[in-house]
RNA sequence: GGGUCUAUAGCCAAGUGGUAAGGCAUGGGACUGCAACUCCCCGAUCGUUGGUUCAAAUCCGACUAGGCCCUCCA
Protein backbone atom coordinates (compact mmCIF):
# COMPACT_ATOMS: atom_id res chain seq x y z
CA UNK A 1 0.00 0.00 0.00
CA UNK A 2 1.34 3.26 -0.46
CA UNK A 3 0.15 6.57 1.87
CA UNK A 4 1.31 9.98 2.09
CA UNK A 5 3.95 9.69 4.87
CA UNK A 6 3.90 13.33 6.28
CA UNK A 7 7.35 12.82 7.82
CA UNK A 8 8.98 13.00 4.26
CA UNK A 9 6.41 14.87 2.87
CA UNK A 10 5.37 12.37 -0.14
CA UNK A 11 3.71 9.35 -0.96
CA UNK A 12 5.64 6.03 0.29
CA UNK A 13 4.95 2.26 0.10
CA UNK A 14 3.82 1.22 3.57
CA UNK A 15 6.60 -1.11 4.74
CA UNK A 16 5.35 -2.21 8.60
CA UNK A 17 7.97 -3.23 11.08
CA UNK A 18 6.32 -6.40 11.47
CA UNK A 19 5.91 -8.49 8.34
CA UNK A 20 2.07 -8.47 7.78
CA UNK A 21 1.15 -6.95 10.88
CA UNK A 22 0.40 -3.03 11.35
CA UNK A 23 0.44 -1.42 14.63
CA UNK A 24 -1.52 1.73 14.17
CA UNK A 25 -2.38 4.62 16.85
CA UNK A 26 -4.90 7.81 16.27
CA UNK A 27 -5.50 10.44 18.31
CA UNK A 28 -8.90 10.65 19.72
CA UNK A 29 -11.86 13.25 21.07
CA UNK A 30 -11.71 16.01 23.49
CA UNK A 31 -14.65 14.72 25.05
CA UNK A 32 -15.91 18.29 26.49
CA UNK A 33 -18.59 19.03 23.91
CA UNK A 34 -20.19 17.03 20.66
CA UNK A 35 -18.11 16.37 17.96
CA UNK A 36 -18.82 18.26 14.47
CA UNK A 37 -18.47 16.60 11.04
CA UNK A 38 -15.38 17.93 10.52
CA UNK A 39 -13.94 16.10 13.68
CA UNK A 40 -16.08 12.73 12.40
CA UNK A 41 -14.37 13.42 8.47
CA UNK A 42 -10.84 12.55 10.65
CA UNK A 43 -12.18 9.36 11.98
CA UNK A 44 -13.94 8.18 9.03
CA UNK A 45 -10.85 8.59 7.00
CA UNK A 46 -9.13 6.90 10.23
CA UNK A 47 -11.72 4.17 9.90
CA UNK A 48 -11.33 3.49 6.14
CA UNK A 49 -7.40 3.36 6.41
CA UNK A 50 -8.14 0.96 9.27
CA UNK A 51 -9.92 -1.76 7.19
CA UNK A 52 -8.47 -0.97 3.68
CA UNK A 53 -5.36 -2.20 5.83
CA UNK A 54 -7.09 -5.41 6.80
CA UNK A 55 -8.58 -6.05 3.45
CA UNK A 56 -5.53 -5.38 1.90
CA UNK A 57 -4.44 -8.70 4.43
CA UNK A 58 -2.39 -6.77 7.11
CA UNK A 59 -3.65 -7.98 11.08
CA UNK A 60 -4.12 -4.23 12.14
CA UNK A 61 -4.00 -2.83 15.93
CA UNK A 62 -5.67 0.27 16.51
CA UNK A 63 -5.35 2.25 19.37
CA UNK A 64 -7.31 5.49 20.40
CA UNK A 65 -7.09 7.82 23.22
CA UNK A 66 -9.95 9.97 24.66
CA UNK A 67 -8.72 13.18 25.85
CA UNK A 68 -10.35 13.73 29.17
CA UNK A 69 -8.30 16.09 31.32
CA UNK A 70 -4.85 17.73 31.48
CA UNK A 71 -3.38 19.21 28.37
CA UNK A 72 -6.31 21.41 27.69
CA UNK A 73 -4.13 24.11 28.99
CA UNK A 74 -0.43 24.61 27.71
CA UNK A 75 1.92 26.48 29.21
CA UNK A 76 1.28 29.90 26.95
CA UNK A 77 -2.09 29.59 26.56
CA UNK A 78 -4.05 31.75 28.58
CA UNK A 79 -7.15 30.20 27.10
CA UNK A 80 -9.69 28.99 29.06
CA UNK A 81 -9.90 25.22 30.51
CA UNK A 82 -12.19 23.60 27.65
CA UNK A 83 -13.08 20.60 30.30
CA UNK A 84 -13.45 22.98 32.90
CA UNK A 85 -15.53 25.48 30.71
CA UNK A 86 -17.96 22.46 29.65
CA UNK A 87 -18.11 21.16 33.30
CA UNK A 88 -19.31 24.76 34.43
CA UNK A 89 -21.36 24.83 31.40
CA UNK A 90 -23.41 21.89 32.15
CA UNK A 91 -23.20 22.19 36.19
CA UNK A 92 -21.44 18.44 35.85
CA UNK A 93 -18.00 17.31 37.03
CA UNK A 94 -15.19 17.15 34.81
CA UNK A 95 -15.84 13.33 34.84
CA UNK A 96 -19.30 13.69 34.12
CA UNK A 97 -18.79 15.68 30.94
CA UNK A 98 -16.14 13.28 29.91
CA UNK A 99 -18.18 10.19 30.35
CA UNK A 100 -21.42 12.16 28.62
CA UNK A 101 -19.38 12.86 25.67
CA UNK A 102 -16.99 9.93 25.13
CA UNK A 103 -20.57 7.98 25.10
CA UNK A 104 -22.08 10.58 22.60
CA UNK A 105 -18.71 10.20 20.49
CA UNK A 106 -19.01 6.66 20.02
CA UNK A 107 -22.88 7.06 19.01
CA UNK A 108 -21.42 9.60 16.09
CA UNK A 109 -19.08 7.04 15.68
CA UNK A 110 -22.01 3.95 15.41
CA UNK A 111 -24.26 6.04 13.14
CA UNK A 112 -21.12 6.75 10.49
CA UNK A 113 -20.43 3.21 10.65
CA UNK A 114 -17.13 3.78 12.33
CA UNK A 115 -15.66 0.57 14.39
CA UNK A 116 -14.63 1.34 17.89
CA UNK A 117 -10.64 0.76 17.74
CA UNK A 118 -9.28 -2.62 19.98
CA UNK A 119 -8.01 -0.42 22.24
CA UNK A 120 -9.54 3.30 23.84
CA UNK A 121 -7.97 4.26 26.10
CA UNK A 122 -8.74 7.38 28.51
CA UNK A 123 -5.89 9.34 29.16
CA UNK A 124 -6.96 9.88 33.33
CA UNK A 125 -6.27 5.89 33.47
CA UNK A 126 -2.30 6.19 31.97
CA UNK A 127 -1.06 8.84 34.62
CA UNK A 128 1.55 6.32 36.37
CA UNK A 129 2.79 5.81 32.08
CA UNK A 130 3.10 9.45 32.06
CA UNK A 131 5.74 9.79 35.25
CA UNK A 132 7.51 6.85 33.93
CA UNK A 133 8.11 8.59 30.62
CA UNK A 134 9.02 12.03 32.37
CA UNK A 135 11.38 10.76 34.90
CA UNK A 136 13.33 8.86 32.15
CA UNK A 137 13.60 12.17 29.89
CA UNK A 138 14.78 13.65 33.31
CA UNK A 139 17.07 11.21 33.89
CA UNK A 140 18.85 11.38 30.42
CA UNK A 141 18.86 15.36 30.58
CA UNK A 142 16.09 15.62 28.57
CA UNK A 143 13.73 17.37 30.49
CA UNK A 144 14.14 20.00 33.25
CA UNK A 145 12.17 21.40 36.11
CA UNK A 146 11.43 25.14 36.15
CA UNK A 147 8.93 27.44 38.03
CA UNK A 148 6.97 24.46 39.19
CA UNK A 149 6.75 22.83 35.62
CA UNK A 150 8.29 19.96 34.43
CA UNK A 151 9.55 20.93 30.74
CA UNK A 152 10.95 18.85 27.61
CA UNK A 153 14.00 20.47 26.42
CA UNK A 154 13.92 20.82 22.36
CA UNK A 155 17.41 22.73 22.40
CA UNK A 156 19.18 19.03 22.94
CA UNK A 157 17.11 17.42 20.18
CA UNK A 158 19.16 17.71 16.59
CA UNK A 159 15.98 18.32 14.55
CA UNK A 160 12.34 19.07 16.52
CA UNK A 161 11.17 20.15 13.39
CA UNK A 162 10.95 16.75 11.73
CA UNK A 163 7.18 17.07 10.59
CA UNK A 164 6.74 21.03 9.35
CA UNK A 165 10.48 22.27 8.34
CA UNK A 166 9.88 25.13 10.37
CA UNK A 167 12.76 27.53 11.51
CA UNK A 168 12.85 28.40 14.82
CA UNK A 169 14.02 32.05 13.79
CA UNK A 170 11.28 32.66 12.25
CA UNK A 171 7.89 31.31 14.25
CA UNK A 172 6.07 33.95 15.31
CA UNK A 173 5.51 33.76 18.82
CA UNK A 174 1.51 34.43 19.41
CA UNK A 175 0.87 34.29 15.93
CA UNK A 176 -2.34 33.42 17.27
CA UNK A 177 -4.27 35.92 19.70
CA UNK A 178 -4.10 35.21 23.53
CA UNK A 179 -1.03 33.10 23.62
CA UNK A 180 1.36 34.51 25.68
CA UNK A 181 5.36 34.03 26.53
CA UNK A 182 6.01 31.42 29.31
CA UNK A 183 9.05 32.73 31.19
CA UNK A 184 10.27 29.74 32.55
CA UNK A 185 10.67 28.01 29.75
CA UNK A 186 14.48 27.65 28.23
CA UNK A 187 13.57 27.68 24.85
CA UNK A 188 10.86 29.32 22.86
CA UNK A 189 9.90 25.46 21.92
CA UNK A 190 10.15 23.96 24.87
CA UNK A 191 7.13 22.19 25.90
CA UNK A 192 5.47 21.76 29.51
CA UNK A 193 5.17 17.54 30.34
CA UNK A 194 3.82 17.84 34.18
CA UNK A 195 2.01 20.91 35.68
CA UNK A 196 2.25 21.73 39.31
CA UNK A 197 1.69 25.39 38.75
CA UNK A 198 -0.63 26.74 35.89
CA UNK A 199 -2.91 29.58 35.31
CA UNK A 200 -5.36 27.62 36.14
CA UNK A 201 -5.75 26.80 39.80
CA UNK A 202 -9.09 25.38 39.74
CA UNK A 203 -8.12 22.29 38.09
CA UNK A 204 -10.37 19.40 39.14
CA UNK A 205 -8.36 16.58 38.41
CA UNK A 206 -5.03 16.38 40.12
CA UNK A 207 -2.32 13.67 40.71
CA UNK A 208 0.45 12.67 42.65
CA UNK A 209 3.97 12.98 41.34
CA UNK A 210 7.76 13.27 42.21
CA UNK A 211 7.06 16.89 41.27
CA UNK A 212 4.44 17.66 43.45
CA UNK A 213 0.26 17.03 42.58
CA UNK A 214 -0.52 18.26 39.49
CA UNK A 215 -1.78 17.12 36.00
CA UNK A 216 0.30 16.18 32.63
CA UNK A 217 0.58 18.06 29.78
CA UNK A 218 -0.89 17.56 26.72
CA UNK A 219 1.49 15.77 24.54
CA UNK A 220 2.70 13.43 27.00
CA UNK A 221 -0.65 11.80 27.08
CA UNK A 222 -0.84 9.95 23.17
CA UNK A 223 2.98 9.34 23.96
CA UNK A 224 2.37 7.20 26.82
CA UNK A 225 -0.95 5.89 25.59
CA UNK A 226 0.67 4.23 21.99
CA UNK A 227 4.06 3.33 24.25
CA UNK A 228 1.87 1.54 26.63
CA UNK A 229 -0.33 -0.45 24.43
CA UNK A 230 1.42 -0.75 21.29
CA UNK A 231 4.95 -1.36 22.37
CA UNK A 232 8.09 0.63 21.10
CA UNK A 233 7.78 0.24 17.38
CA UNK A 234 4.81 1.74 16.11
CA UNK A 235 3.81 1.57 12.38
CA UNK A 236 1.29 4.31 11.49
CA UNK A 237 0.39 7.69 13.89
CA UNK A 238 -2.73 9.56 12.29
CA UNK A 239 -4.18 12.51 13.53
CA UNK A 240 -5.58 15.80 11.85
CA UNK A 241 -3.30 18.46 10.28
CA UNK A 242 -3.93 20.82 12.53
CA UNK A 243 -2.16 18.60 14.94
CA UNK A 244 1.31 18.16 13.11
CA UNK A 245 2.76 21.29 14.54
CA UNK A 246 2.89 21.10 17.93
CA UNK A 247 0.80 17.76 18.81
CA UNK A 248 2.38 15.31 16.89
CA UNK A 249 5.95 16.82 16.58
CA UNK A 250 5.98 16.60 20.66
CA UNK A 251 5.06 13.40 20.47
CA UNK A 252 8.47 12.40 18.62
CA UNK A 253 10.26 14.50 21.02
CA UNK A 254 8.87 12.43 23.60
CA UNK A 255 8.81 9.45 22.52
CA UNK A 256 12.07 8.86 20.86
CA UNK A 257 13.75 10.83 23.43
CA UNK A 258 12.74 8.02 25.45
CA UNK A 259 13.22 5.17 23.67
CA UNK A 260 16.25 6.44 22.57
CA UNK A 261 15.85 5.18 18.46
CA UNK A 262 13.24 6.01 15.97
CA UNK A 263 9.42 5.29 16.70
CA UNK A 264 7.15 5.72 14.05
CA UNK A 265 7.47 5.18 10.69
CA UNK A 266 4.40 7.05 9.03
CA UNK A 267 2.81 9.71 9.88
CA UNK A 268 -0.60 9.75 8.38
CA UNK A 269 -2.64 13.00 8.90
CA UNK A 270 -6.59 14.29 7.64
CA UNK A 271 -7.14 17.00 5.89
CA UNK A 272 -9.99 19.36 7.90
CA UNK A 273 -13.69 19.96 6.28
CA UNK A 274 -14.00 23.32 6.05
CA UNK A 275 -17.02 25.46 5.66
CA UNK A 276 -17.18 28.65 3.60
CA UNK A 277 -15.51 30.66 6.15
CA UNK A 278 -12.85 28.72 6.73
CA UNK A 279 -12.23 26.04 9.34
CA UNK A 280 -14.91 24.59 10.80
CA UNK A 281 -15.15 25.37 14.46
CA UNK A 282 -17.64 24.67 17.69
CA UNK A 283 -17.49 28.20 17.97
CA UNK A 284 -18.70 30.27 15.10
CA UNK A 285 -20.80 28.96 12.14
CA UNK A 286 -23.23 26.32 12.77
CA UNK A 287 -22.35 23.73 14.95
CA UNK A 288 -23.11 20.89 12.29
CA UNK A 289 -23.25 17.58 14.88
CA UNK A 290 -24.12 14.64 12.97
CA UNK A 291 -27.81 14.86 15.38
CA UNK A 292 -28.25 17.90 13.61
CA UNK A 293 -28.30 16.35 9.64
CA UNK A 294 -30.51 14.19 10.86
CA UNK A 295 -32.77 16.17 12.33
CA UNK A 296 -32.61 17.96 8.72
CA UNK A 297 -33.33 14.81 7.01
CA UNK A 298 -29.88 13.72 5.62
CA UNK A 299 -28.73 10.42 6.84
CA UNK A 300 -25.24 9.93 8.76
CA UNK A 301 -24.17 7.26 5.91
CA UNK A 302 -24.72 9.80 2.82
CA UNK A 303 -22.19 12.26 4.92
CA UNK A 304 -19.89 8.92 5.12
CA UNK A 305 -20.33 8.67 1.55
CA UNK A 306 -19.52 12.06 0.80
CA UNK A 307 -16.02 11.71 2.86
CA UNK A 308 -15.15 8.70 0.77
CA UNK A 309 -15.78 10.93 -2.85
CA UNK A 310 -13.01 12.92 -1.76
CA UNK A 311 -9.68 12.44 -0.86
CA UNK A 312 -8.63 12.50 2.87
CA UNK A 313 -5.49 14.62 1.83
CA UNK A 314 -7.23 17.60 0.46
CA UNK A 315 -9.75 19.86 2.12
CA UNK A 316 -13.12 19.55 1.61
CA UNK A 317 -15.42 22.46 1.56
CA UNK A 318 -19.22 21.94 3.30
CA UNK A 319 -22.18 23.00 1.95
CA UNK A 320 -25.78 22.17 2.09
CA UNK A 321 -25.77 21.69 -1.21
CA UNK A 322 -22.95 19.46 -1.65
CA UNK A 323 -24.16 17.35 1.15
CA UNK A 324 -27.58 17.12 -0.91
CA UNK A 325 -25.69 16.06 -3.90
CA UNK A 326 -24.25 13.62 -2.03
CA UNK A 327 -27.14 12.18 0.08
CA UNK A 328 -29.17 11.80 -4.10
CA UNK A 329 -25.68 9.79 -4.59
CA UNK A 330 -26.36 7.43 -1.84
CA UNK A 331 -30.17 6.96 -2.29
CA UNK A 332 -29.31 6.02 -5.89
CA UNK A 333 -26.74 3.77 -5.06
CA UNK A 334 -28.67 2.27 -2.52
CA UNK A 335 -31.71 1.80 -4.93
CA UNK A 336 -30.48 0.41 -7.85
CA UNK A 337 -28.64 -1.93 -5.10
CA UNK A 338 -32.06 -2.55 -4.01
CA UNK A 339 -33.14 -3.31 -7.70
CA UNK A 340 -30.73 -6.45 -8.26
CA UNK A 341 -32.00 -9.19 -6.81
CA UNK A 342 -30.42 -12.77 -6.28
CA UNK A 343 -30.57 -15.30 -9.55
CA UNK A 344 -29.57 -19.32 -9.50
CA UNK A 345 -26.67 -18.40 -11.32
CA UNK A 346 -23.58 -19.11 -10.08
CA UNK A 347 -20.93 -16.68 -9.03
CA UNK A 348 -18.27 -15.69 -11.43
CA UNK A 349 -14.86 -16.25 -9.69
CA UNK A 350 -12.51 -14.45 -12.21
CA UNK A 351 -15.22 -11.50 -12.69
CA UNK A 352 -14.75 -11.14 -8.44
CA UNK A 353 -11.25 -11.33 -8.63
CA UNK A 354 -10.98 -8.73 -11.52
CA UNK A 355 -13.14 -6.03 -9.55
CA UNK A 356 -11.22 -7.35 -6.25
CA UNK A 357 -8.37 -6.31 -7.80
CA UNK A 358 -9.39 -3.22 -8.98
CA UNK A 359 -10.98 -2.52 -5.64
CA UNK A 360 -8.03 -2.86 -4.11
CA UNK A 361 -5.40 -1.55 -6.22
CA UNK A 362 -7.84 1.60 -5.38
CA UNK A 363 -7.27 1.35 -1.73
CA UNK A 364 -3.56 1.32 -2.13
CA UNK A 365 -2.82 3.84 -3.98
CA UNK A 366 -2.92 6.44 -1.40
CA UNK A 367 -6.46 5.81 -0.04
CA UNK A 368 -7.68 6.59 -3.48
CA UNK A 369 -11.45 5.66 -1.85
CA UNK A 370 -13.30 8.08 -5.05
CA UNK A 371 -11.76 5.48 -7.47
CA UNK A 372 -13.01 2.77 -5.17
CA UNK A 373 -16.38 4.08 -5.55
CA UNK A 374 -16.16 4.13 -9.45
CA UNK A 375 -15.42 0.47 -9.40
CA UNK A 376 -18.43 -0.06 -7.37
CA UNK A 377 -20.43 1.71 -9.91
CA UNK A 378 -19.03 -0.12 -12.44
CA UNK A 379 -19.81 -3.81 -10.86
CA UNK A 380 -23.29 -2.20 -11.29
CA UNK A 381 -23.05 -1.78 -14.95
CA UNK A 382 -20.98 -4.78 -15.67
CA UNK A 383 -23.01 -7.60 -17.67
CA UNK A 384 -22.14 -10.11 -15.14
CA UNK A 385 -24.79 -11.89 -13.57
CA UNK A 386 -26.84 -10.87 -9.97
CA UNK A 387 -24.93 -13.15 -7.59
CA UNK A 388 -21.52 -11.61 -8.70
CA UNK A 389 -22.42 -8.63 -8.44
CA UNK A 390 -24.25 -8.73 -4.61
CA UNK A 391 -20.75 -10.38 -3.59
CA UNK A 392 -18.99 -7.66 -4.86
CA UNK A 393 -20.66 -5.74 -2.78
CA UNK A 394 -21.02 -7.59 -0.02
CA UNK A 395 -17.16 -7.23 -0.49
CA UNK A 396 -16.74 -3.89 -0.88
CA UNK A 397 -18.68 -2.91 1.64
CA UNK A 398 -16.67 -4.13 4.14
CA UNK A 399 -14.53 -1.33 3.58
CA UNK A 400 -16.97 1.33 2.48
CA UNK A 401 -19.50 0.44 5.53
CA UNK A 402 -22.03 2.31 3.73
CA UNK A 403 -24.68 -0.49 4.25
CA UNK A 404 -25.42 -1.16 0.86
CA UNK A 405 -27.43 -4.41 1.12
CA UNK A 406 -28.97 -3.51 4.52
CA UNK A 407 -32.61 -2.90 3.75
CA UNK A 408 -34.02 0.00 5.47
CA UNK A 409 -36.27 -1.04 8.35
CA UNK A 410 -40.29 -0.59 7.98
CA UNK A 411 -40.97 -0.33 10.72
CA UNK A 412 -44.99 0.13 10.34
CA UNK A 413 -47.46 -1.14 12.70
CA UNK A 414 -50.31 -3.05 11.40
CA UNK A 415 -52.77 0.18 11.88
CA UNK A 416 -51.41 2.12 10.03
CA UNK A 417 -50.66 -0.84 7.69
CA UNK A 418 -53.95 -1.83 6.70
CA UNK A 419 -54.51 2.00 6.78
CA UNK A 420 -52.08 2.13 3.74
CA UNK A 421 -52.98 -0.59 1.74
CA UNK A 422 -56.88 0.76 2.27
CA UNK A 423 -55.87 3.86 0.56
CA UNK A 424 -53.80 2.31 -1.96
CA UNK A 425 -56.78 0.10 -3.17
CA UNK A 426 -58.61 3.24 -3.35
CA UNK A 427 -56.20 5.27 -5.69
CA UNK A 428 -56.43 1.82 -8.00
CA UNK A 429 -59.70 1.99 -8.04
CA UNK A 430 -59.64 5.50 -8.78
CA UNK A 431 -56.94 4.75 -11.49
CA UNK A 432 -59.24 2.14 -12.93
CA UNK A 433 -62.05 4.62 -13.42
CA UNK A 434 -59.72 7.18 -14.56
CA UNK A 435 -60.21 9.24 -11.66
CA UNK A 436 -57.08 10.91 -12.07
CA UNK A 437 -57.43 13.70 -9.46
CA UNK A 438 -58.60 11.58 -6.84
CA UNK A 439 -55.55 9.35 -7.09
CA UNK A 440 -53.05 12.05 -7.07
CA UNK A 441 -55.02 13.31 -3.99
CA UNK A 442 -54.56 9.89 -2.40
CA UNK A 443 -50.73 9.84 -3.64
CA UNK A 444 -50.46 13.26 -1.69
CA UNK A 445 -51.97 11.97 1.32
CA UNK A 446 -49.71 9.05 1.58
CA UNK A 447 -46.73 11.22 0.73
CA UNK A 448 -47.49 13.69 3.86
CA UNK A 449 -47.63 10.60 6.21
CA UNK A 450 -43.90 9.79 4.31
CA UNK A 451 -45.27 6.81 2.45
CA UNK A 452 -44.08 6.87 -1.62
CA UNK A 453 -45.86 4.44 -3.63
CA UNK A 454 -44.08 3.03 -6.85
CA UNK A 455 -46.49 1.78 -9.31
CA UNK A 456 -44.59 -1.75 -10.39
CA UNK A 457 -45.63 -3.97 -12.83
CA UNK A 458 -46.51 -6.38 -10.39
CA UNK A 459 -49.08 -3.62 -8.77
CA UNK A 460 -48.75 -1.01 -6.18
CA UNK A 461 -45.74 -1.42 -3.77
CA UNK A 462 -44.63 1.49 -1.18
CA UNK A 463 -41.85 1.85 1.63
CA UNK A 464 -41.18 4.69 3.98
CA UNK A 465 -39.30 8.12 3.16
C1' G B 1 7.15 36.93 7.86
C1' G B 2 8.12 31.35 7.80
C1' G B 3 6.13 26.48 6.80
C1' U B 4 2.68 23.42 4.29
C1' C B 5 -1.29 21.81 1.08
C1' U B 6 -4.40 22.70 -3.07
C1' A B 7 -6.07 24.58 -8.22
C1' U B 8 -9.34 19.30 -13.93
C1' A B 9 -16.91 20.71 -16.49
C1' G B 10 -22.45 23.69 -12.04
C1' C B 11 -20.71 20.18 -7.75
C1' C B 12 -17.58 15.81 -5.84
C1' A B 13 -13.65 13.87 -8.54
C1' A B 14 -10.11 9.92 -11.63
C1' G B 15 -5.65 10.78 -14.11
C1' U B 16 1.66 9.58 -12.00
C1' G B 17 4.61 11.70 -20.13
C1' G B 18 1.12 9.38 -25.39
C1' U B 19 -4.37 13.08 -27.77
C1' A B 20 -9.52 14.05 -20.58
C1' A B 21 -12.75 7.72 -16.05
C1' G B 22 -16.95 7.76 -12.92
C1' G B 23 -21.01 9.82 -9.93
C1' C B 24 -24.56 13.83 -8.94
C1' A B 25 -27.10 18.10 -10.88
C1' U B 26 -29.09 20.34 -15.63
C1' G B 27 -31.24 19.16 -20.55
C1' G B 28 -33.43 15.39 -24.03
C1' G B 29 -35.74 10.47 -24.53
C1' A B 30 -38.10 5.45 -22.89
C1' C B 31 -41.53 3.70 -19.04
C1' U B 32 -46.25 6.07 -16.49
C1' G B 33 -52.97 8.60 -16.90
C1' C B 34 -49.30 12.21 -14.69
C1' A B 35 -45.36 11.31 -11.36
C1' A B 36 -41.75 8.56 -8.41
C1' C B 37 -38.28 4.44 -9.13
C1' U B 38 -35.38 2.39 -13.17
C1' C B 39 -33.08 2.58 -18.11
C1' C B 40 -30.83 5.31 -22.57
C1' C B 41 -28.43 9.92 -24.72
C1' C B 42 -25.81 14.76 -24.08
C1' G B 43 -20.95 18.51 -21.58
C1' A B 44 -14.50 20.28 -20.15
C1' U B 45 -8.03 20.77 -23.43
C1' C B 46 -7.13 20.56 -17.35
C1' G B 47 -5.70 28.55 -12.57
C1' U B 48 -2.09 31.91 -15.72
C1' U B 49 2.54 31.92 -18.10
C1' G B 50 7.43 30.34 -19.70
C1' G B 51 10.49 25.90 -20.43
C1' U B 52 12.04 20.44 -21.17
C1' U B 53 10.17 16.67 -24.81
C1' C B 54 8.56 13.80 -31.06
C1' A B 55 4.62 14.13 -27.23
C1' A B 56 2.47 17.46 -20.81
C1' A B 57 -3.44 18.01 -17.16
C1' U B 58 0.81 14.98 -15.96
C1' C B 59 8.10 16.98 -15.36
C1' C B 60 10.77 21.94 -14.17
C1' G B 61 10.47 27.52 -13.23
C1' A B 62 7.69 31.94 -12.39
C1' C B 63 3.14 34.07 -11.29
C1' U B 64 -2.00 34.21 -9.44
C1' A B 65 -5.83 32.54 -6.17
C1' G B 66 -7.39 29.90 -1.94
C1' G B 67 -6.99 26.70 2.60
C1' C B 68 -4.40 25.23 6.94
C1' C B 69 -0.28 25.53 10.72
C1' C B 70 3.36 28.74 13.51
C1' U B 71 2.11 26.47 21.13
C1' C B 72 -6.89 25.30 22.09
C1' C B 73 -8.14 22.35 17.78
C1' A B 74 -9.97 16.47 13.88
Amino acid sequence: MKIYNTLNKRVEELIPNEPGKIKMYTCGPTVYHYAHIGNLRTYIFEDILEKALKYIGYEVTRCMNITDVGHLTSDSDSGEDKMLKGARREHKTVLEIADYYTQEFKNDCEKLNIRWPDIVSPATQNIDEYIKIIEKLLEKGLAYISGGNVYYDTSKLEDYYVLTNHKEDEMVVGAREGVEQDLSKKNQADFVLWFTKSKFEDQELKWESPWGLGYPGWHIECSGIALKYLGEHLDIHCGGVDNIFPHHTNEIAQSEGYLGHKWCNYWVHGEHLNDLNGKMSKSKGEFLTVSLLEEKGYSPLAYRYLCLKSYYHNVLTFSYDILDGAQNEYNKLKNKIKNITADKEEIQKEEIEKYNNKFKESLENDLNTSMALTTLYDVLKDNINNNTKLELIKMFDEVLSLDLLKEEKQEIDSELLSKINELIEKRNEAKKNRNYEEADNIRNQLLEMNIIIKDTREGTVFEKK
